[in-house]
DNA sequence: GTTATTTGACCACA
DNA sequence: TGTGGTCAAATAAC
């Protein structure tokens, strides 16, 4: 998402108190906005949304934290050239015509996960620029058609950033385009009894915090299920053959694509916490290319792409969770500590 | 064996 | 004709 500069001025403070004062207003304004919920038949619109951008900005400001210091790790390794004799007869015969994609967006990133999964497919020395641009499109493409491309370059002023251009509309069906609907469908459906600690930190130390985000997670997703037995059912499909990428945990398949999905969601809920994608700066670009601007993802519609370890054992090792106490946590995290 | 990345070649467009 | 975007074989990683 884009900066929405809650961060401030934090006068040099160390970040795990910045992230924890930060996580403490949003629980603050969480109750107050859960307070207007419940107790007003009609809340004033414009009180509910500078709660919401409150609580937007300070998580931002949290994510920021740790984002900044993942750095985008483009898995890339030294691959020998290939052979000379690559060019031959058998180049394709289809045309090459451009079918470019209409421009979307530009941000600058200091990682390149912005929560879909791309593949990339070829890396070009642009003119009169000293570094490379890298091409990527939806993972997607393949089996559903999606369009959405991006070049991503590496800021020549500051090498830790990266520029990323978007092009073309995701047409995908990826688990992420359902997260603003989790969303929804929690907050259209009564709190449940055993979600009641779904933003109520009941206790100040990040150990607590972590688990009631996980079960914040958890809670979440179920209601979306069961509200939409349609995403059930969805995600059953598509994890006959997820990208690899995809699933917060690839490795061991559930038997039961409610279960599966629940993975999948429930990392992505999860990760919108530990979001690594951190965009400094947001181009223009119209709104409604982006279909969940303003939430957790300020356009950056997220779904944690690799899984990688590190990403969720932040949650764990950083703040010192300790996932695992809910009977949930085994389904959200295959984690083997 | 499968999947993802690398990289030179190809080709559209200005 | 030069530049930039895409293709696809080769290859590494899993």
């Amino acid at each position: 998402m884009a900066s929405c500069g809650g961060a401030g001025d934090d006068g040099g403070r160390s970040p795990p108190a910045v992230v924890y004062d930060d996580l403490v207003e949003v629980r603050e304004h969480a109750a107050t906005l859960q307070t207007m919920l419940q107790g007003s038949p009609r809340v004033l619109d414009m009180d509910a949304r500078e709660l919401v951008k409150g609580m937007m900005a300070k998580l931002s400001s949290a994510m920021s934290v740790f984002g900044s210091t993942s750095g985008g790790v483009e898995a890339s390794s030294g691959r020998k050239k290939r052979s000379a004799t690559a060019s031959g007869p058998h180049r394709r015969s289809t045309s090459r015509r451009r079918s470019k994609s209409p421009f979307i967006n530009m941000v600058t990133a200091r990682t390149l996960n912005d929560g879909k999964t791309w593949r990339k497919y070829g890396q070009k020395y642009i003119h009169a620029s000293t570094n490379p641009r890298s091409y990527y499109r939806c993972s997607h493409k393949p089996d559903q058609g999606c369009q959405a491309t991006r070049q991503v370059q590496e800021s020549e002023s500051n090498p830790s950033e990266y520029i990323i251009s978007y092009y073309g509309q995701h047409t995908c069906k990826d688990p992420s385009t359902f997260r603003s609907l989790f969303i929804q469908g929690a907050a259209d459906a009564a709190p449940p009894a055993d979600c009641s600690n779904l933003i109520s930190f009941t206790s100040i130390n990040g150990a607590a915090a972590s688990t009631s985000t996980s079960a914040f997670a958890h809670c979440v997703v179920k209601e979306a299920v069961d509200l939409h037995p349609m995403l059930s059912s969805r995600f059953s499909n598509y994890s006959s053959s997820p990208p690899v990428q995809e699933g917060v945990s690839s490795g061991s398949p559930s038997p039961a694509g409610h279960g599966k999905f629940m993975q999948h969601a429930g990392g992505q809920l999860v990760d919108v916490i530990d979001q690594r994608t951190s965009p400094l700066t947001v181009g223009s670009a119209p709104a409604e290319y982006w279909p969940v601007a303003g939430d957790a993802g300020a356009g950056m519609d997220s779904f944690p792409s690799p899984p990688s370890p590190s990403s969720l054992g932040f949650m764990s090792g950083s703040l010192g969770g300790s996932f695992g106490n809910s009977i949930y946590d085994d389904d959200l995290f295959g984690f083997d500590s």
